[in-house]
DNA sequence: TGAAAGTACCGAAACGTTTCGGCTGCACCG
DNA sequence: CGGTGCAGCCGAAACGTTTCGGTACTTTCA
């Protein structure tokens, strides 16, 4: 069927040794015979047979990619930015991707063992790393060369890439405190996931620095479905925040709603800060500020370092941590007048 | 490295050919031996080598997957959906998916004859199909397995599966005439998208189905940028259509605003009907009635119907056209009272 | 009881590539 | 001029699997 090195070697009167030569750009091949042989190859419409190459030079020059599908309600955009970012940098090497997506809950990597022991991939990235998750020592004890999309808390032995969701908090806190906001709330999700910890780390932070930090105004744990309730309580209490930090889309939505139902009107009365920047976060009236992660980047990164590990083993882990950026939409304003009898003494920077 | 069939076979004292067909469940080994083949495989964490497996049989046993990234500003849930799908359909199959990302607005599909030549996928999925896309020729020319998910308009010599765009208007079309509208606009998108044109069609054959079409109700082409100009103007005109049916989230959040801006409430005074389910369409004030297209089943079938005709190529093309569904919401209400002077003899059905 | 049929296994070749070692000529050198 | 080195090419083995054809042994049955 496929044109062979054979046909190719046949073609021009020589030998398959030095057809596969030619075309490896090896070098005792003499060039004027090389550029003969690209020649006929490229006529012949030649495509080496990835099998047979793979067999031989036990490299699949393939990637494997876990993401996981179905897991969240409200797809984010975030996934398919990072494929397309590791496709990306799969592409500049000349190598292969190989998706192996998880619907089930369980989130067992078995399928990893068939991609890299059956030698269909050389490594994988691994995605929605939980702040405690067992897929993390499972491939460090089967040995299977992989980074990871997220971070485990305290432990670091193995390759990852992460949004560094601290820096990300911080600067949003700190944005808000330049405006004048003290009393900043914190609106998180469920605790597991691997960015919860870091970026209600920056939150505090950035409180502390300045000593404004209130747990009464800090929530985590928060669903589609608690949102709503949360959110006006927050808003209705005595004292209430000016400024609120949502961990997510449909948490700043929440937010926004109970502003609107409670008469105080965004940015005027309240600001809002939402991490991850996506469509409906920016067609939100007002389009919202966000803190903006490089999905794409990230899945670049990723991709990258996998390949660099591959090629250099010994390098031991490494780790890549991109900031998000700011990016300052209608939704922050300056302090409203009416709460300045709050009692901190806020240095504005 | 990885255990071989070899060492299967020195571990039982029985000859690779056997190990062979053991764990291929052919016939003629005896229970017992294949039970303990078995046995000893998995002790030994064995995973056949894809490569001298494909090699050998010359088929791959994987399907390459071509989405366009990067081409639509706002990242649709759509295509993490279709891969979701046809993620799934491979599993159930024991295939493996390659993805193919093309970034380039030039799509070409040059890549694909790498992958299919080079034995690294039996055939591909190819997406996002215009209205006249070169693609389809191309493969159809290269002979390379393909299925598309959309149509071309006039030719159909090849497998594809769609939604039917045009029965999800039509439904559409028809529920809001149910409601008493007859004034019904149609909102389109860049007529060279593969769904325009069915979805106009859709459109056009309900509502001539009551006599009702009026062209200049009728908007294509339509962009982020000219939407909302389009969207007052159409709202402001002495005649004004009591119903939007809008062919992109963005287009119907625009038709929103500016129904508010112009004093008009939704659903009361207008009714909007959108394509695409999402979650922002699903998180709008008020939730908007949607038709919603089942992405991931899309997936599947495309899935399933690549592998079909890879294994029984003498079928020849089949198409497999998928019904959107109509997800009532809050968007739709019965036609404003004092728009009854309209002179067409709407019949409700 | 001898042939035919069936069962359970095996050897070896093949898939298409890469690569090791070796082979030819030719130029260059003392 | 004999030897050395090098440029350019090649044969053959190997990667790990599948499968064709065959063999040895057992059972069946005329």
């Amino acid at each position: 069927m496929g044109t062979t090195a054979r046909d190719i070697a046949r073609h021009v009167g020589l030998s398959v040794t030095t057809v596969s030569r030619a075309l490896n750009d090896h070098s005792d091949v003499a060039p004027a015979t090389k550029a003969k042989i690209r020649a006929v190859a490229n006529q012949l419409n030649y495509h080496p047979n990835a099998a047979a190459r793979t067999l031989k030079i036990n490299r699949a020059n393939a990637l494997g990619l876990d993401i996981p599908l179905g897991l969240h309600r409200s797809y984010d955009t975030i996934w398919l930015e990072f494929i397309g970012g590791m496709a990306a940098s799969c592409a500049r090497h000349g190598v292969d991707l190989l998706l192996s997506a998880t619907d089930d809950t369980e989130r067992t990597p078995a399928s990893f063992e068939r991609l890299v022991r059956g030698r269909r991939v050389d490594g994988v990235v691994v995605c929605d790393i939980r702040s405690d998750d067992s897929r993390v020592n499972w491939l460090l004890e089967s040995d299977i060369p992989f980074v990871a999309f997220g971070r485990t808390v305290g432990q670091d032995d193995y390759c990852y890439v992460d949004v560094d969701g601290a820096a990300g908090a911080q600067e949003a806190v700190q944005y808000l405190i330049r405006l004048g906001h003290t009393r900043i709330a914190y609106l998180g999700l469920d605790a597991t996931f691997g960015f919860s910890h870091f970026r209600r780390a920056g939150y505090h932070e950035a409180l502390h620095s300045i000593r404004a930090h209130d747990p009464e105004l800090e929530f985590e744990g928060l669903t589609e479905e608690t949102a709503p309730a949360v959110a006006r309580s927050v808003l209705s209490c005595p004292n209430r925040p000016t400024a609120v930090l949502a961990s997510a889309d449909f948490l700043a939505l929440a937010v926004i709603r109970a502003a609107r139902e409670a008469g105080l009107s965004v940015p005027t009365d309240l600001s809002v800060i939402v991490f991850d920047d996506n469509p409906s976060v920016q067609r939100e009236d007002p389009p919202l500020t966000a803190v903006s992660q490089p999905n794409r980047r990230l899945g670049e990164e990723a991709g990258e370092l996998l390949l660099d590990r591959l090629n250099r083993p010994e390098q031991g882990p490494g780790h890549r941590l991109i900031a998000p950026s700011l990016i300052i939409r209608s939704s922050t304003g300056p302090r409203p007048r009416n709460m300045e009898s709050e009692g901190t003494t806020a240095t504005v920077a």
